[in-house]
DNA sequence: GTCTATAACGAGATAGAC
DNA sequence: GTCTATCTCGTTATAGAC
């Protein structure tokens, strides 16, 4: 059932939640307007109100679906069976991904701009934390079990940094172009508190 | 020469700063007006061009002033002949300083924005950076040679992901509203590397 | 130094035709 | 779904009086 169209599916929503996504993730949420959409679509601005009512509208769409895919990408580590060490570099790899594309993390960029944001988005991006730290605590509490990590205190905190770190890490990056200023601050997180056994870990 | 007025000076160039920075460390560059600060000082916009002569004027001379701040700060801290775990605390407490007033970092909120800023603006806030990460590397590397401290990989690496990882933590925290988030962070990225010994340290 | 007045533009948004 | 046309408001900025 549904599987129409082979090809050339317009699906303009989406299309406008992929421009917008990207203008969000460089230039923040009071850095883009309708017109920079539309122009780049060729639609006009109320083409676009007609599948985001309001700009509010289209930024709770934007984190929704940005959320909804980091999930699905947790998810997908989580069931690789892959240990802790490699889930854990594997969600770093999430950031160096969006850093890659000369990207700031959404969720990232909306917390610089939190107190301008409409209370139903600031609602989601906190929701978006949240569910990033008790995930990434689950991994540290499951790799000190296993022996595989080492660190003080409770892993939600912990994982709480290693959040925050990351968000900077990002943030200062992307200001200097240097995706290996990322690259090198992950690794001294990861470092830190992954026991180092025969070490297979590529460099 | 030039001790007029034992109170009262309006200096209204420094009172737009003022509030100017307050609200770019709220709401970012792109997230106030003209029409703002007025509003707040019983100005009219005019008057604001006046003293600068466009917003990109302004954001310059705020980071300068912030820039020059944070420079007398840390100079302090290094005047103060203190050890380095007692400097890089210090420098922690800056950082908490700002977000007490509830407010980012004015160079990690650019940092947010900066595909937006203005050529000088940008320049600026890397060199922010800059000076930070140089100013903290030295710290570090003080502090290993001292037998303070204890890191892998070079001070300067350290420095950045430090530095970041604070940035950061500060950005996350403002969301949730809740200062000790960053305490906490802070604490651990201190802890890490610090060596403790008979711990004077307060809690 | 600060004001009034206004220009010039861009923003988010809506009505109604196609 | 997308368009044209329009509205209203906010924004940066300037000219010129006081």
């Amino acid at each position: 059932m549904s599987m129409r169209r082979q090809s050339e599916e317009p699906d303009t929503a989406a299309q406008v939640l992929d421009v917008a996504e990207r203008l969000v993730q460089r230039q923040g949420f009071n850095g883009f307007s309708y017109a920079d959409i539309a122009a780049e679509l060729g639609l006009t601005k109320a083409a676009l109100h007609y599948h985001f009512a309001g700009k509010a509208d289209l930024g709770e769409a934007l984190v929704a679906r940005y959320a909804a895919r980091f999930a699905v990408a947790l998810d997908a580590l989580d069931g690789a069976g892959a240990d802790a060490p490699a889930k854990l570099e594997g969600y770093t790899n999430l950031y160096l991904d969006v850093l890659r594309n000369e990207r700031m993390c959404l969720c990232g960029m909306l917390a610089a701009e939190f107190q301008t944001l409409p209370a139903p988005m600031r609602t989601a991006v906190v929701e978006f934390f949240d569910y990033n730290e008790r995930w990434l605590a689950g991994v540290l509490e499951g790799g000190r079990d296993e022996g595989a990590m080492r660190f003080q205190g409770p892993p939600a905190e912990r994982a709480r940094m290693i959040v925050g770190a990351l968000e900077g890490a990002m943030l200062v990056a992307r200001t200097y172009g240097e995706v290996a200023r990322f690259e090198t601050a992950a690794a001294q997180l990861v470092h830190e508190l992954v026991i180092r056994t025969a070490d297979t870990t590529s460099t």
